[in-house]
DNA sequence: AGACGTCATAGCCAACAGCTATCGGAACCA
DNA sequence: TGGTTCCGATAGCTGTTGGCTATGACGTCT
């Protein structure tokens, strides 16, 4: 007998129906009435007589039915006192990330959080690495998720890589397209450039100040959603992660060649012991990560770090 | 959360031991601390403080203790308030058996089956094939082990084959033991052979016969266990499963080439749906042999068949 | 210092919960 | 009667995981 199980078995006394219970439980079908059946064998007893489209109770699944209610209702309970205690039934996770990863798949991460643990206050700052590891040195941050190498001098931070994004060129879909873009080819072209502060704009001069020619600019000085709308307007290419690309149709990212990726981490103050709902954001988030990489739905180009 | 995970962190609250609750649970160590380790970060709370030698539960810990022992009860009360709605609080289940497999395995199977269902009568009839066919057909069993193929030309029994065991030729341990022998090394032998009804009796002279000759016998008539302290005491040789040699030091069991091995099958009326009892014994009974095989704790010369 | 006791870690394997695809049979409808 | 639809069961595959053994880390006691 697990919880599972039994969980599985309430769906389907309430609904009398196996089908819209396994919807309810967000499993196929055949996996619930697998686990219903491992229950009946398991009890010595069938729960449910299954006259077509009439799914009702036997006796030993009436008998079943509150006690199966009420392990799952102190289940629950457990959950949330113990919650409580570890001090994450209240609390707050102030947490920096890059507009990139704020636009991409930070927005489930938080809705997972949130959904674990709904008394902790969420603050998100949106930024550039240089003003997020500056938040955190001042405390103002709890964590952050920053892009490597930090070019700050302050050690004071413990970091962990946990991520690694492509960078593509993204431009107005339908203008010829490409397999595959160098550097090199952005020689001349007009680029959409983000306001000073952001890696991305540092990311994009280095690359191509080393392929040895300084780049034009059509505009500058935009957050990530305007340079995506500037290009969506033709008014040139830019340099982007290519997961913020995901659910633009007006967009097409090209790959480079050679790759050109960064490196995101985890960030926290190395002085101080992260508060218990950073720790459980920090657990959540990963789990999130290691999650989406095993059901394959993370944005493209965007690869967990061991 | 599992509801093995609370049962082994109540063992490990009540033993304060993480390696005294194993023992308890009948698990290795790594594997209990592994499953509490798991229902603390599910819980994203610590349960117990490791102090050396000195487990203490945590606030959490405790918090958590009263449900999860609320919640096994009240596992434990759905169980038998199933099972006594499924008629397996109190009935009957008779059980017939060949000597071999009453001397062999089938005690642990009977053990089993009184502690999963203790309200349960077991009644258990010894004796050959032929009789115990005789008296399922009488409506005086309600399960039979018999040997197959069935004599009796009565086709008003179903039969479910289970097992394979093999025969050998028990001598005294230290008669000038040999690797293996043919039936024809019987020839001119004494045997010490079963009383008749016994299916050992007939197997082994149909074998001799088939072998070309008429075996002699040292004493005759004797049940399981006679004949075997007959073959301890020097009388002779007999041909027996070799199942019944476990834990009997003073007989080796020598196979006989090619093989000799009879199938033995689970029987019960066919114009009688089975008690509910008896279902629950045959599921029971059909768990420990599977369970049995893959832990390689049957006894030697016996398998499982699929 | 060394032996012991105790929990954690590592690595392996079998079992199983989950999936997709498909079947079988009842109900419904023309 | 013969589709058609609906719904639960079955089959076969795969990734995850609970279990094991062996070993490590680390305190305690002789």
């Amino acid at each position: 007998m697990q919880l599972q199980q039994l969980a599985y078995f309430v769906a389907v006394a309430d609904a009398r129906h196996f089908t819209q219970a396994a919807e309810r439980m967000r499993v196929a079908q055949p996996s619930l009435s697998k686990q219903i059946r491992a229950l009946e064998t398991d009890l010595g007893a069938p729960l449910f007589s299954r006259a077509r489209g009439n799914v009702t109770l036997t006796p030993a699944g009436e008998a079943l039915l509150p006690l199966a209610r009420r392990m799952l209702a102190d289940a629950d309970t457990a959950r949330r006192e113990v919650a409580e205690l570890a001090g994450l039934r209240k609390g707050r996770v102030r947490l920096g990330a890059t507009p990139s990863l704020c636009a991409g798949l930070l927005a489930d991460a938080l809705a997972r959080f949130h959904h674990g643990y709904p008394g902790v206050e969420l603050l998100v700052e949106e930024g550039g690495s240089r003003d997020l590891v500056r938040d955190l040195a001042r405390g103002q941050l709890d964590l952050a998720l920053i892009i490597l190498p930090l070019q700050s001098s302050d050690p004071a931070l413990t970091t962990e890589e946990i991520l690694r994004e492509n960078l593509v060129v993204a431009t107005r879909q339908g203008e010829r397209p490409r397999a595959r873009m160098r550097v090199e080819d952005l020689r001349g072209r007009p680029l959409v450039m983000f306001r000073r502060g952001y890696d991305l704009r540092e990311a994009t001069l280095n690359a191509c100040r080393q392929a040895g020619f300084e780049p034009r600019f059509a505009v500058e000085g935009g957050e990530m959603d305007a340079v995506l709308r500037f290009v969506e307007a033709g008014l040139g290419a830019a340099v982007v992660p290519s997961m913020v690309l995901d659910g633009r149709p007006g967009l097409t990212g090209t790959p480079l060649v050679p790759g050109l990726s960064r490196t995101i981490a985890l960030a926290h103050r190395k002085d101080v012991e992260p508060t218990r709902a950073a720790q459980a954001f920090r657990t959540t988030f990963l789990a999130f990560l290691t999650d989406s990489s095993r059901e394959r739905t993370l944005p493209p180009g965007v690869e967990v770090l061991p």
